[in-house]
RNA sequence: GUGGGCGUAGCUCAGCCGGCUAGAGCACCAGAUUGUGGCUCUGGGGGCCGUGGGUUCAAGUCCCAUCGCCCACCCCA
């Protein structure tokens, strides 16, 4: 038998889902905290809206779409990212109609056709968030500062924030300009991957693994000397809100952002020690997008934290979200004509919200003992013909052993008692 | 899309140069304890040895293909 899902997807069995439950909570409760509401967008768009906002020429839309055509022949894709989607809301609802900013964030699945490695999967989760309609700079912070407070409120100790700006539509192409005369005399000795690159996109050329490549390029120029004044002074406020707000970043100007929209702040957070794919989560701003879209000229920033990642991170670093909890309340009966005595007792468990739970398997009390130990339950409710006679039920508390009678309409009141210590 | 490693019980893995009914630990079930857990002991169930083909008297073991997983490139969350 070798059923099992498509590559590159998993399931997030029973045992795992308390963790997944956890770090959503997490997630909502530190954007709601920033002035975040959620916003659910449908998981297919159509292809068209990915060429124009994530951009034809990045890997994503060449080569990592699932895209399929419906029954009208349309052609829609299941989203690889979460931004340009929400682009669309906003236009297609007019939210720029309403004060600005609006500030919003998602998290569900994405799906990219990628081959699956550590850290990545053909359908994964992201966490992210969106603010359309200001280019403050402390916006920027803003972001910048949510997605670090959620990796702190999460457990993460070890981490790392890089920052950079990548320029406007203005003055990137100057320092494109610069960047690739730098190069030119030095492509012959790069890798085979960056000599082609200094043609197609320069800027990629800096975040080269390759060592050697990345000793060829020691003395490459500075971006922000290219950058105009506006960018250069957007930065400079970016950096010192962040300094204001206490958050620690490391300038790289190696780092440049895959997706076409970006413009100005580009930031990722890596985590030490997950491999190869150690960005837990990464954005910037995208001032052209919306109108890239169709939409009015309208600037805007964000970020995305990949799921799966996160997980990776907190198991990397021992940080232990849910410690395991059990049933509550463990009811064992010694016979079957017992059963409806049994019964009783659960459903009044039930009601006052305690949670409990029995067997199903007519095994023995030593049995049903052994599960309700493994299950972890603080107190078992013995039901035998002693107790059936005498309309009593026997308790034990699992942790001392402690064990003794009581009147059965007194099962929910000596239960919390035990429940409380 | 490219390269490397690996697929044997629910899980982690052993199985040497091909040779008897395929093993261990953990987990599961039952009993020792005929009304009682966590420790211990005893027994038990469970494997088309990923799939298909080939070589051979004989394949878990060798060869090819295929699927899947892992790691890396690439890219990104």
């Amino acid at each position: 038998m070798d059923i099992s899902g498509p590559r590159g997807t998993h399931d997030i069995l029973p045992d795992e889902i308390k963790i997944w439950h956890k770090m959503e909570q997490v997630l909502r409760k530190t954007a709601e905290i920033y002035g975040y509401s959620e916003i659910r967008t449908p998981i297919f768009e159509y292809t068209e809206l990915f060429e124009r906002g994530v951009g034809g020429t990045t890997d994503i839309v060449q080569k990592e779409m699932y895209t399929f055509e419906d029954k009208a022949g349309r052609s829609l894709t299941l989203r690889p990212e979460g931004t340009a989607s929400c682009a669309r809301a906003f236009i297609q609802h007019r939210m720029y109609n309403q004060p600005q900013p609006t500030k919003m964030y998602y998290i569900g699945p994405m799906f990219r056709y990628d081959r699956p490695q550590s850290g990545r999967y053909r359908q994964f989760h992201q966490f992210g968030v969106e603010v359309f309609g200001t280019r403050s700079p402390a916006v920027d912070a803003e972001v910048i500062t949510l997605m670090v407070d959620i990796v702190k409120r999460l457990g993460l100790r070890r981490y790392e924030l890089h920052l950079n700006t990548v320029g406007c539509g203005n003055c990137r192409p100057h320092y494109r300009q610069t960047l690739t005369e730098f190069l030119r005399p030095l492509q012959a000795d790069l890798c085979r991957d960056c000599q082609s690159r200094v043609d197609s996109n320069p800027l990629r050329v800096l975040d080269c693994k390759e060592k050697r490549c990345r000793e060829i390029l020691a003395g490459f120029p500075s971006i922000l000397d290219s950058i105009c004044e506006e960018c250069r002074e957007h930065f400079e406020r970016v950096k010192s809100v962040l300094d204001l707000y206490g958050v620690q970043y490391i300038l790289d100007e190696r780092l440049v952002r895959g997706l076409d929209y970006y413009t100005n702040t580009a930031f990722e957070l890596l985590v030490p020690g997950l491999g190869a794919q150690n960005a837990v989560g990464g954005g910037g701003r995208y001032d052209n997008l919306v109108a890239q879209v169709g939409g009015p000229d309208t600037v805007g920033i964000g970020f995305a934290m990949g799921m799966e990642r996160l997980l990776l991170a907190l198991e990397e670093n021992q940080v232990e979200l849910v410690d395991g909890e059990g049933v509550e309340v463990y009811v064992a009966f010694n016979s079957p004509e017992l059963e409806p005595l049994a019964n009783i007792a659960l459903n009044e468990l039930r009601s006052a919200d305690i949670k409990a739970e029995r067997d199903y398997g007519d095994r023995s009390l030593r049995a049903q003992m052994k599960q309700a130990n493994r299950s972890q339950a603080v107190v078992t409710v013995l039901i035998g013909e002693n107790e059936a006679k005498s309309g009593t039920y026997s308790l034990r508390d699992m942790d001392t052993g402690e064990q003794f009678e009581i009147e059965q309409n007194a099962l929910i009141a000596e239960i919390k008692k035990i429940l409380m210590k």
